[in-house]
DNA sequence: GTTACTATACTGACTAGTCAGTGTAGTCCC
DNA sequence: GGGACTACACTGACTAGTCAGTATAGTAAC
């Protein structure tokens, strides 16, 4: 029976993120997403040379996701400090809406060993490379101290923001988006801003 | 032949956390461990009820070295913010130290589905429990932010180092610990110091 | 004789990937 | 309108290989 193109893919993508974001890739059978998605086996064959290639292909489905959702937000904004804001906001919604994929991208991030792992670090620099123009654009304006490390601490935030996220969707889900936003842009604003 | 018994566990553990901190934990398998370490399949099941066992005990045994070098670290410092300076130190000289161990940390620590994960979650929990101390001090004393949450701002600063760290060593280790550890600390200060 | 191993061979459950075949919709010719 | 054919999406039983764990016989030190 046919199903449209992209009910299938999409059918996929989700069973692989959900299950690898639980239990890691090589933790994740074949047979497993197959099962969650409700398709044939043979059906991931058809559209992908491998379990690899179909890993491949939904983190560019989520980098794409990604870079959307960063334009919107950082449009609009006036000064560094309220961009910078907006960036953290925007980082929050992203890793609570697509959650699994976020699990998925920091568990497999310090790993470099398979052909696919290189779009985690990509999707890794794209973050990291708005959030550097942020910190850039401050600095130049004398917003943020001068003395920064740009391409550190745009790192080091983009983690920081992650790990909060994560730490928070983990340990503390009770707890209310607002209240974790308002606690992590105050220190994010602080660690950066000018003396 | 026999070898002292500290030794035969230590290559173990060794090459166990250096795979798996590479491949995952299903990524690495019980052969390649052995391979490495240098001993027999054999001894593995001699020592250990099986894989997940032997990364248990490797869980706790890296889990008091870290509890010993922060105890050492912490000790004699005076002040709030010098506490947390050393802590930051710690952490970054722990995460040097033991990389593949750090490695296999942050990546297997948003997953919840096995046993021995629930040592990774004990491990972090030291981890921010420390932080969590200094940073209630600071505040009771003045010296931090009075509107903190304690709990959520301890976690974010524990994965704030990890990622800085992390991030160094995978993508950029050519730099200086020194610089490094330069710029973190004022971003960690800066994040929750009274202004 | 007990403890701590080594070396090798093996089992059986599981898993990635294959492939011949099915269902469906569309097209072209008569 | 219907027969012949093509393209596409998908199925699921099957295969070949992998891997955790077991078994067993033997060594070396105390």
């Amino acid at each position: 029976m046919a199903r449209g193109k992209s009910d299938t893919l999409e059918r996929l993508y989700e069973a692989a993120v959900g299950l690898i974001g639980e239990h890691g890739y090589a933790g994740t059978t074949v047979d497993e997403i197959v099962d969650r998605a409700g398709v044939a086996k043979g059906t991931v064959y058809y559209h992908f040379k491998g379990k690899a290639a179909l890993v491949s292909a939904l983190l560019e489905d989520g980098l794409e996701r990604l870079a959307a959702s960063f334009k919107n937000e950082i449009e609009g904004t006036r000064g560094p400090e309220e961009a910078l804001r907006a960036l953290v906001h925007a980082e929050l919604a992203y890793i609570k809406r697509y959650q699994a994929f976020s699990k998925l991208v920091m568990s497999e991030m310090w790993r470099v060993d398979r052909d696919w792992q290189a779009s985690v670090g990509m999707l890794r620099e794209r973050y990291v490379a708005v959030f550097a123009g942020v910190l850039a654009d401050g600095v130049a304006r004398g917003v943020f101290r001068p003395e920064l490390d740009i391409q550190a601490t745009a790192s080091t935030i983009f983690g920081m923001v992650a790990t909060a996220a994560l730490d928070w969707l983990v340990f503390t889900p009770q707890k209310a988006l607002n209240d974790v936003e308002t606690n992590l842009s105050a220190l994010v604003t602080g660690a950066v801003r000018a003396a």
